[in-house]
DNA sequence: TGTATTTCTTAATATAGATTAACAAATAAG
DNA sequence: CTTATTTGTTAATCTATATTAAGAAATACA
């Protein structure tokens, strides 16, 4: 990364948390649960240093990872929190993770925007999420769990040292079984 | 849908297009192609009457849709738009359509915002398209092709009567022989 | 450190959905 | 109308991934 890309990331991060309204900042250990499906009172979280998941679980008691959430991720359960609707995702802790707790939904946010590049940095945000998810889709769609994996890799690099294969696995939306054959054929 | 629900979804309607600057409104025929993989000029359309589509086409050749846009919807390949890179999606017409063409990029739109409405009503577009990205991830991901059929139905009633069976297949991730099947099954 | 628990691997079997093919039904085109 | 083209159905077969099970390896814990 050049280093003008990453002053221009740093300091996108930083508008995009100006506004947040940061009300808390939080240490949580590893294994600790910040959501859970059905709670009322929604937040969003900034991960400073550690990582974060969302996920959800299916009928039958299955773990679907919706997304790891590293340094500089944030994590959010966006259209319960703008709705006011019940949290659909669970969310905890992968490692001990220091967050920001931003409690005011996105759309009350916008209120207190005193700047275009405020807003402008707020948008990108959103539209990136929207890119990840478009392109998760599509893979969802037409790729094998192969490929999805090989694309995980790519996209993810440093994910992958830091979380239990099986979650990797619950991200692909297959088995652990399944992995484990797709990376010993990988091998040869 | 209670009166005052229909005049806020109005409202917000007109707030979003009012800042997109709309530039020009146009007719298309069913089949007309707005839009290719590896366009470079990349516009996104506001459907008022009519249908459009959104798809990928994968390495054998297979089509992918990854959005019905029926009268309101926005269609838009966003982050190419934003990031100014080639079209990945296919738009075409899967009706006669009229349309309203948004040429300029999201970011740059947000340069001309004029209220907190107007921010708050593009915020809140994009949040709902967040949603309904993330229900689909979760969705691909958990539900089988028959349970994934029936939200279908449920999401989007009347999309169903106007496309032909093969897409609603190609929305949902299968073939068409097997939403057949399911259809079958599901009578009895 | 040794033991318990979790994670990973391998293999056998089962299953949802893909592929292929042939035909029927519907729609479009001359 | 009549024919050609597209779409939908049914069935046989194939394949990727799930399920089940058991043991090995790694990690957490007492």
């Amino acid at each position: 990364m050049k280093s003008s890309d990453k002053e221009m990331a740093n300091d996108t991060r930083s508008k995009v948390l100006e506004l947040k309204k940061i009300i808390e900042t939080k240490k949580v250990l590893k294994g600790e649960v910040l959501q859970k499906q059905g709670d009322l009172k929604i937040k969003s979280y900034y991960v400073k240093k550690g990582l974060l998941r969302s996920y959800t679980i299916d009928d039958k008691g299955k773990e679907h990872i919706f997304i790891f959430a590293p340094e500089g991720w944030i994590v959010s359960d966006m259209e319960s929190q703008t709705k006011g609707s019940p949290a659909q995702l669970f969310i905890d802790a992968l490692e001990d993770t220091e967050l920001e707790v931003i409690e005011k939904n996105i759309l009350d946010q916008t209120s207190s925007f005193t700047s275009t590049e405020q807003t402008k940095a707020h948008t990108l945000n959103l539209v990136n999420r929207i890119s990840t998810l478009q392109k998760r889709v599509l893979l969802l769609m037409s790729a094998s769990a192969k490929e999805r994996y090989k694309d995980f890799l790519i996209t993810y690099p440093n994910i992958i040292q830091r979380v239990p294969q099986k979650m990797v696995a619950s991200y692909l939306g297959i088995t652990p079984e399944a992995l484990s054959k797709i990376r010993g054929e990988m091998l040869k």
